[in-house]
DNA sequence: CGTACCCGATGTGTT
């Protein structure tokens, strides 16, 4: 079928938008693209097109749990009447031997899914999950990457896992991988080079209309105490009494923080509601259904208030700090004025924000003796090279710089990722006695020490176990644990330390650098238009 | 400061 008949047989949409043809047809052509609309103009139309039209399964990586039910449950209702699926793979499912049976019964008859979603981390640490796809590979005909600006403002930090996947494709694909697509609203030209060369890019197409022209941006002088804020936002919020208003706080709970201003305008009269992230989900869910519904009309929110949010009439965004960097608060302000309609954007900030963004992000960044101390952990006593190690989830701390230096590690060369396995057999049991089970299960629990005694790679036991349990000659009967093998391949020297501790530095440099830029344009008082007009790199 | 995935339950022969 073309794509201008499935548009039409499956969503009853009788032309493309924007920039949809040009991207579904460099994918059909084979082409890894880079696709820039605004949010509202149907991003997720492109890759869904796409795979209708090669007849292929498209997989895709997805950010937020949320984003990914919401769109394979959008999917399911236009697919059921086709007799087609879309499946999401993530902790959803529950526990660890409910997702590897979840993943086995659907990639069997009589399922044949057209769209698995997944995140980033699955793809990271999941070695059945990289089996099943590598066994089903020539039925995939597309990869997407959603929210593709996740790569380069959270890969480096918060979300180690983005940075990897291009060599997980790698590890799937080998040198045959499908077309990838790569889809977001907002990124500057620098992230669009990383996100470029991450995954090879053939062709990047850019909308047109990336540029909000109905949101007026309103920047107040700066004030010396963050409570002499708090007049100019009572007036905001009387002015826009009736209408929809974010204010991001950027803090949580403390003082100014989502949960205090919330209680303080709710006792003053106003229908108002917090959101972040210690909300519960269903809690997220309910203020979220009130600011649509207009139950509520402000949310107090931090930036856990904005991906997959795609409300039409909110009028009006306020910011109460300073935000950390111009694409950040052009990604924030666009929230307003979906619908087109003539909307507001308040910045307001206080003269302490500066410094202590900037002691936060030198606070936070991966330094020398990080790398020394992670490097002694992982080489162990054992000098010899090459040495067989492990790494889980408990070796990994709340702020990911384990993993991330364990990344670092890989990228440099030093480290090698053998296979993503599990810690042993007990998790196991045969259905009926088999010879290959038994042979692997009589010489240890572990893994490592069955790969020692028999002179057989990790990689190859671990995929005969895994295809053991995809063909149901084995089942799970407790939760298998899951682990990074690794090859220390190479010595690292006080200078590649040195070395590694200069990228995590630069790293560092460039957020100072995007926050320099931000508060210079609320110093200078220049025009914010133009300004982000030139950082975004747009011509329109 | 704040962004999200992970569902670990450990008793070990993992070096």
């Amino acid at each position: 079928m073309t794509k201008e008949k499935i548009l039409l047989d499956y969503f009853g949409i009788k032309e493309f938008r924007d920039k949809q043809q040009e991207t579904i047809e460099s994918l059909l052509n084979g082409k890894n693209t880079l696709c820039l609309m605004p949010t509202g103009m149907g991003k997720s139309l492109t890759y869904q097109v796409t795979a209708l039209t090669n007849g292929k399964m498209a997989l895709v990586i997805s950010p937020l749990l949320a984003l990914m039910e919401q769109q394979s449950d959008n999917l399911n209702s236009i697919l059921e009447k086709h007799n087609k699926k879309a499946f999401s793979f993530n902790s959803n499912s529950g526990n660890s031997i409910k997702q590897f049976n979840y993943l086995r019964d659907k990639f069997n008859p009589p399922h044949n899914p057209q769209f698995l979603f997944v995140s980033p981390e699955k793809m990271m640490l999941d070695g059945y999950a990289e089996f099943v796809l590598r066994k089903h590979k020539d039925k995939i005909g597309l990869i997407v990457i959603d929210e593709a600006h996740c790569v380069s403002q959270w890969g480096h930090s918060f979300r180690p896992a983005y940075k990897m996947l291009p060599s997980f494709f790698q590890d799937i694909f080998g040198d045959n991988k499908p077309p990838i697509l790569c889809l977001t609203a907002t990124v500057n030209p620098i992230d669009k080079n990383e996100i470029v060369t991450d995954f090879n890019i053939d062709n990047v197409i850019e909308s047109d209309s990336l540029l909000r022209h109905n949101i007026e941006l309103n920047i107040e002088e700066e004030v010396v105490k963050n409570d002499d804020k708090k007049i100019k936002l009572d007036e905001i919020l009387e002015k826009f009494k009736n209408e929809k208003v974010i204010v991001y706080t950027h803090i949580k709970k403390r003082e100014y923080g989502t949960r205090e201003m919330s209680d303080y305008y709710k006792a003053k009269g106003y229908k108002c509601a917090p959101f972040d992230a210690d909300l519960k989900v269903s809690d997220k869910e309910e203020v979220l259904k009130d600011f649509t519904s207009g139950k509520i009309n402000i949310v107090f929110a931090t930036n856990a208030f904005g991906m997959g949010i795609d409300i039409p009439n909110i009028r009006c965004v306020v910011h109460y700090l300073l935000p950390e960097s111009l694409e950040q608060y052009y990604q924030e302000v666009g929230r307003a004025g979906r619908d087109g309609k003539p909307s507001f954007a308040y910045l307001l900030h206080a003269e302490p924000n500066l410094r202590i963004k900037k002691d936060l992000i030198k606070k936070s960044t991966i330094k020398t003796k990080d790398i020394e101390t992670f490097w002694q952990s992982i080489e162990g006593k054992k000098k010899e090279i090459p040495y067989i190690g492990q790494i889980g989830s408990t070796d990994v701390s709340e702020d990911n710089s384990e993993l991330i230096i364990f990344f670092k590690l890989v990228e440099k060369g030093f480290v090698k990722i053998i296979t993503k396995g599990i810690q042993g057999l007990d998790c196991f049991e045969q259905n009926n006695s088999n010879a290959v089970f038994q042979s692997y299960s009589s010489k240890s629990r572990f893994m490592k020490l069955i790969s020692s005694k028999i002179g057989q790679d990790l990689k190859i036991i671990h995929e005969a176990i895994y295809s053991l349990f995809d063909t149901k000659q084995i089942e799970l009967k407790s939760t298998p644990t899951k682990l990074l093998y690794y090859k220390i391949i190479k010595k690292i020297t006080p200078e590649d330390i040195d070395l590694m501790a200069n990228e995590f530095n630069e790293i560092k440099e460039y957020k100072l650098q995007g926050l320099e830029k931000m508060y210079d344009v609320l110093q200078n008082n220049e025009n914010i238009n133009m300004v982000l007009k030139e950082h975004l790199g747009l011509k329109k």
